[in-house]
DNA sequence: AACAATTATTTTGTCAGACATTAATGCGAC
DNA sequence: GTCGCATTAATGTCTGACAAAATAATTGTT
């Protein structure tokens, strides 16, 4: 739907300010319902894109960018602002893993042990990882004992994954550091902080070096 | 909505994994209709803090922290979160600063030049400024060229906003820093970007430590 | 004619109700 | 016991109506 939206935006060379047709036009446009407009344009709201008024409509309050797979450019850029985001996250990452190693309870180095497991098998058997890869790391999360790191986290990541998961959604990115995810995992159940923020740091490396491959291949 | 859904929570005592009420119960027990409670979980679920399922219900992925102001305990764990925040966002701001220094449009200069009047009238006028601040801040981002800046700190400070603006809604905060922005924009204007950069970190500490004297208060 | 007050209109915001979809659960046949 | 099917309880989607607000138009007054 946001997807929709974007490229319809696009089509129409909308940038900041212009005003964007009445919701009820724009669902008879793309042949859905008003809900799922209102819905996605909330979500754009919530991220600071659009602003709504009553009688004055809805304007553009921050540049669409498409994620349309099939341009270079956009390819590009959105590499590089997923290798930003990568830098923001990575001391965070790092941080949970040294404390998740310190404050883990019997029962979040269970589920820790649990969620690598899920991890791997669904790597092996070729499967969609992403969504046990977040749990998982969403498990290190809980564990490291400060809420306030996973909510940064989850936040910055998932401010960006809205817009900018799309071209990295196949599942091969990240994929040289799966099997670094058991010894890490066994490191915190272990309670070595050290090694559990060594091997965390050498996962983030490998998925940046990772997109920074594909960056290569598109440019050139 | 989403206050009065985060106190409810709160008063049930629910943490991560806990499982929500169906929406219209929660609907009925505030007395609301189901599209109010579902665009508030929405919203919390592009946060990452719910995760919904259909049969299974909604079950919470993130604690919840309440911002009712109230509670000391509650105003501290807020201020470090900003203090991370801020973290976070500090350099790039300041590189914001000085790439806008460098590649401000002429048009570009003149809305900047604009904005940060609007700001000093609205602090001398004693009115609520944060508005204006956010609008001159977005005029750098948007002069600096690179539309992605603007993207990650928006996305940064817009998730934030939503759950922890409150408390440190006052007008007060920050108020240190604003003389400081007149100089800044005119630094930019002339296109002395080590200036830029260094007036940005400065009123960047500025806020920061402003953060921290309420800690101190809270504290003791 | 200029300006103020009022009314009309357009658009977002909210609500209620119905139905579709999905996934857990219970039950029965084998 | 286990596989498969029906049940069912929850979220997801659609429709249509009305409320609220802000702009635009119109009318009234000086």
């Amino acid at each position: 739907m946001l997807e929709e939206l974007t490229r319809a935006i696009e089509a129409r060379g909308l940038s900041v300010g212009d005003r964007l047709p009445p919701e009820i036009e724009i669902a008879r446009g793309l042949g859905i319902s008003r809900t799922k407009v209102r819905e996605a344009l909330t979500s754009w709201q919530n991220m600071g894109i659009v602003i709504r008024n009553k009688k004055a409509g809805t304007r553009l309050a921050a540049e669409v960018v498409s994620n349309a797979i099939h341009l270079p450019l956009t390819l590009k850029i959105e590499a590089e602002s997923m290798l930003r985001t990568h830098a923001v996250r990575r001391p965070l990452e790092i941080e949970v893993a040294g404390l998740a190693a310190v404050n883990a309870t019997e029962h979040d180095r269970r589920i820790i042990m649990a969620r690598v497991r899920e991890l791997m098998a669904s790597h092996t058997a070729g499967e969609d990882w992403r969504q046990a890869d977040r749990r998982f790391h969403g498990a290190l999360q809980h564990a490291c004992g400060n809420p306030l790191f996973g909510q940064l986290i989850q936040q910055i990541q998932q401010g960006f994954n809205e817009v900018y998961e799309a071209p990295f959604g196949r599942p091969h990115i990240g994929e040289t550091s799966i099997p670094k995810h058991l010894p890490m995992a066994e490191a915190i159940v272990q309670g070595n902080a050290e090694a559990a923020r060594r091997l965390m740091a050498e996962i983030l490396d490998l998925v940046t070096e990772e997109v920074r491959k594909v960056m290569v291949t598109i440019n050139v």
